[in-house]
DNA sequence: AAAAAAACTTGTATAATACAATTATATACC
DNA sequence: GGTATATAATTGTATTATACAAGTTTTTTT
């Protein structure tokens, strides 16, 4: 029955995923999105940084973060005291999109689960949630 | 305290999202295994039918299924009656792919969830199908 | 029989990513 | 203090997944 359950979470994360891949809900790009969110939520922060954080190549962090600049959403900050290094400022420009893509993604989601009970939005958040952080203590 | 679980929704599965993206767990492209579980569980289908089945342009399928037969894991069938269409059955090397992609990702899986009960694991493998369900229906 | 529709493939473009090469600066060593 | 090495970041190139537009072949409509 275990493995019947661990089935089911595998094939329903891989539909998730395959159905939400691309499909863009605002203005931002999912990356962008998450990019200025850890950048909101945590401070100014430089590529490397970044990208361990995301666990993504930093090659990968560093055209995400040009693209945001390009757009105004970001501010590219040198580093006081060592002259190779900067880091990402969110811009008012830059909160105010990312509240609004918060927004339209909320009520994207908000839309599907509309009929759901309160406990199980709150439990699928929470499982979401303790499922992340799971994966990345593994990885 | 609504909002607060779609935000916690939202952000959770646009993390989930970008995190399992791109990162290949077995020998099969995430897209190329859920075109054979379609394939396998519901029976041999042409691009058209595929394609409406995940919401996904007839082109992208197209390709998908000419990758899948380069490498031996489906046949392409003219369809008797209509010289356009073809359907794409698996081939026993294209089950045997699946089951071991199969798998893999269970392990996977598995692994994060590693320490859950059992009802943890239920219930999330059921949000997500319900979930997935909902989106469908919306789409 | 010609025109329109349909099933599919192929051309082209975009987004997200990784890995490899490059640039510029900093640190270490002697 | 000068050379070698390491580090922060960017840029070049490739892959996967996708969409839209154009093209091909066959079928259906009229």
């Amino acid at each position: 029955m275990n493995e019947h359950h661990l089935e089911m979470i595998e094939l329903e994360l891989a539909i998730l995923i395959r159905r939400t891949t691309t499909k863009k809900t605002g203005n931002l790009e999912r990356s962008a999105y998450l990019l200025l969110h850890q950048i909101n939520s945590h401070g100014a922060a430089g590529v490397k940084a970044l990208a361990a954080e995301f666990d993504l190549d930093i090659s990968t962090v560093s055209r995400q973060a040009a693209a945001l600049e390009q757009k105004g959403y970001v501010t590219r900050v040198p580093d006081p005291v060592d002259g190779r290094a900067y880091s990402f400022q969110i811009t008012d420009l830059g909160i105010k999109e990312l509240l609004d893509e918060k927004q339209a993604r909320k009520a994207k989601v908000g839309n599907v689960v509309k009929n759901w009970s309160d406990e199980e939005k709150q439990i699928f958040g929470e499982l979401l949630k303790k499922f992340n952080i799971a994966a990345t203590n593994k990885r």
